[in-house]
DNA sequence: AGTCCACTAAACACTC
DNA sequence: TGAGTGTTTAGTGGAC
């Protein structure tokens, strides 16, 4: 309700993408934000006007958004809460992951704004977590958190202008971003903030904060022996997003949460005389409980966002990479499939499952929040892959056909989010086929039996360890339903396997056309064009070969490869990108090329067509896995041809 | 609106 | 006998 009255009000156009360089879209949704307090004013203030009034529409932004943190939540029968168009429950969307993805937040809010909120809204968030125990040092923690987080901004930057993403000249937004967001600026709205007498209701809510699924509000999943070990704030996709304050910092220290002789949690800096002291510390004060995971989650919110604008940047930067050096009627195949792989159906998930901007609601209840990232990683893994945390998951609000339709590999996810998932008590965006399909694929003997695939779920998902009878139940009747699995009886009784043969089949393609034009498409030619979701099926089904050797099916290495590539974090999932390497000596490119879903229809398929530049291009960019798995020896011929 | 797909729940049979 | 396993059906809801 208050997501969709703020998004007729909010809406910047969803052609801008750009995060941090548009001083007029700042101002045009600035202006919309304020509920038109500032009025259409930009055609006739100077430049510096203008910059004043950016300024001015953050800090009012930030302070609407921390008076509604403060009070707003608990006082329903506040109107400023209704009325006020800013009031995007950003914090909602923490507590309630269902609410409001980030999507809807980047919809919604122009980059410079969202990062505004997003700042105060850490530091709130902080705040208010830590207010028991840090009352005294509220102004200190506030002021750490605060440098914290122009660390992280400029950092982004810094990362942005070694894209060349933006001059080295900060831009006009920039400017107001960061004077908006200067310590004093927000020292000021805090102190506006703390003064409201809701500060117990604030912590109730921090501390309440349902850290699951709406069918969970209780965090008691969460593994204990997880509890003090894991930096929860470390993000899924591994990188630590702890600012450090020299480069120095992180060689000096084994831990990301430790420097300086101090503890590195936001908002924590408690003085740890060494290594020893700190991981007591951090055992006793960042224990997995609420109030460390509200923080955790602040701060994945923090990173969510930022690797949206990362990844927003990214495909302007492809666009232009597209616009100079590629002519559209030569595609390149290196990059193309990038667009093909992500982009493509990212994009059209971006552009028409918003099209007006508006927030698009989760669609399962069920669907927690995920470490999923959105956004299209359509630069190449080689140019951009030292930032390539940005990058291709969709947030996944919608759970059940995510890693089926948007193109979200199952295995990048969850190598990726492993730890989150085994942490955080949030249900895994796959459907249990998949979490099938890939349990039995990672074992080393390619079966499983019913309880090792229960183990598999409770050991890797925090969330499979409740509700027991309800999910064994699905597991039992995906195991029997689909024919993908099958069953063998083995010496220790019954086990399962997959057929990947049915498995493909499980998901056919929607698209209609002609394997020729699905073939044309594939090889480069026609990616503009392909159906969203064949890409997001190809692709997936696809890697999904590609992450794990066969049973039966030999995967189309090229085709997934090309698909895979652009959206899959290279860093992250070479682990899982092994049958790479360990098929090619056995199979040619133009074996693997074949396309999986072709299979249906396979006489008209032309594989000597098909570009090996396509997988030259490709390969070079898929790291050989350090783990590979031997070759299944008996990879059905058949389909190859 | 119809269809497909995934999920949940449940009943039932079989084996150990 | 009960637990675990496997199969099947029905209902529901989202996506297309």
């Amino acid at each position: 309700m208050m997501v969709e009255s703020a998004s007729e009000t909010i809406r910047t156009t969803p052609s801008n993408q750009n995060g941090v360089s548009s001083l007029s879209s700042q101002s045009d949704g600035g202006g919309g934000r304020e509920g038109g307090s500032n009025g259409d004013t930009n055609g006739e203030i100077s430049p510096v006007d203008l910059l004043h009034l950016q300024q001015q529409q953050a800090l009012q932004a930030a302070r609407q958004f921390l008076l509604q943190q403060a009070s707003g939540l608990n006082s329903p029968g506040s109107n400023e809460v209704k009325q006020n168009p800013v009031q995007v429950p950003v914090s909602m969307a923490m507590m309630s992951p269902q609410m409001i993805t980030p999507q809807q937040m980047q919809q919604i809010l122009s980059p410079p704004q969202l990062q505004a909120l997003l700042q105060q809204q850490q530091a709130l968030m902080l705040q208010q977590v830590q207010t028991p125990r840090f009352l005294g040092s509220k102004q200190l923690a506030f002021q750490q958190q605060l440098i914290q987080m122009q660390q992280l901004q400029q950092q982004h930057i810094l990362n942005l202008q070694r894209q060349g993403l933006v001059p080295l000249q900060p831009t006009a937004a920039m400017q107001s971003l960061q004077q908006a967001m200067c310590p004093s600026d927000l020292q000021q709205l805090w102190k506006e903030v703390s003064g409201v007498p809701t500060a117990e209701d604030a912590l109730k809510q921090a501390e309440g904060l349902d850290l699951s699924t709406n069918s969970s509000n209780s965090t008691s999943a969460f593994p204990k022996a997880a509890s003090a070990h894991i930096p929860l704030h470390s993000l899924p996709n591994g990188q630590s997003h702890t600012p450090k304050r020299d480069s120095h910092e992180e060689l000096s220290s084994s831990h990301p949460l430790y420097g300086h002789g101090e503890c590195k949690w936001p908002g924590c800096e408690a003085l740890c005389e060494d290594m020893g002291q700190f991981i007591k510390h951090l055992n006793n004060e960042h224990a997995l409980d609420d109030r460390s995971t509200a923080q955790c989650r602040v701060q994945m919110q923090v990173v969510q966002q930022l690797e949206i604008q990362l990844a927003k940047e990214s495909e302007r930067l492809q666009a232009m990479m597209t616009h100079l050096h590629m002519r559209p009627s030569e595609p390149k195949p290196f990059n193309q499939p990038l667009n093909l792989a992500s982009s493509g159906s990212l994009l059209k998930r971006d552009s028409e499952a918003y099209p007006e901007g508006l927030p698009h609601p989760p669609t399962s209840a069920a669907t927690p929040i995920t470490p999923l990232r959105q956004g299209p990683s359509v630069i190449s893994s080689s140019s951009l892959h030292t930032h390539s945390h940005s990058h291709t998951h969709p947030v996944g609000p919608i759970r059940r056909r995510n890693s089926d339709k948007y193109c979200t590999p199952i295995a990048s996810e969850l190598a990726q989010n492993c730890e989150f998932y085994k942490n955080a008590d949030v249900r895994p965006p796959f459907t249990y086929a998949s979490l099938i399909r890939h349990a039995i694929l990672e074992s080393p003997d390619r079966q499983l039996t019913l309880n090792e695939i229960y183990n598999w779920f409770t050991r890797k998902f925090a969330y499979f360890r409740r509700n027991t009878a309800t999910w064994k139940n699905a597991v039992r009747h995906n195991l029997s339903l689909h024919k993908c699995f099958v069953r063998v009886e083995n010496v220790k009784g019954a086990v399962w396997t997959v057929d990947e043969v049915e498995y493909q089949k499980r998901r056919p393609p929607k698209m209609t056309g002609s394997p020729t034009l699905v073939k044309n498409m594939i090889s480069g030619l026609g990616f503009g064009s392909l159906n969203a979701s064949y890409q997001a099926a190809l692709a997936e089904s696809s890697l999904s070969l590609l992450n794990s050797p066969p049973l039966v099916t030999p995967p189309s290495a090229a085709s997934l490869n090309m698909l895979h590539v652009g959206h899959d974090d290279v860093s992250s999932t070479v682990e899982q990108v092994n049958s790479n390497g360990s098929c090619s000596p056995t199979l040619s490119p133009q074996q693997y090329s074949h396309p999986v879903h072709v299979k249906e229809e396979p006489t008209e398929v032309e594989e000597d067509s098909r570009p090996v530049s396509l997988l030259a291009g490709v390969t070079h960019s898929l790291p050989l896995p350090s783990d590979e798995r031997d070759l299944e020896e008996d990879l059905p011929t058949e389909e190859l041809e």
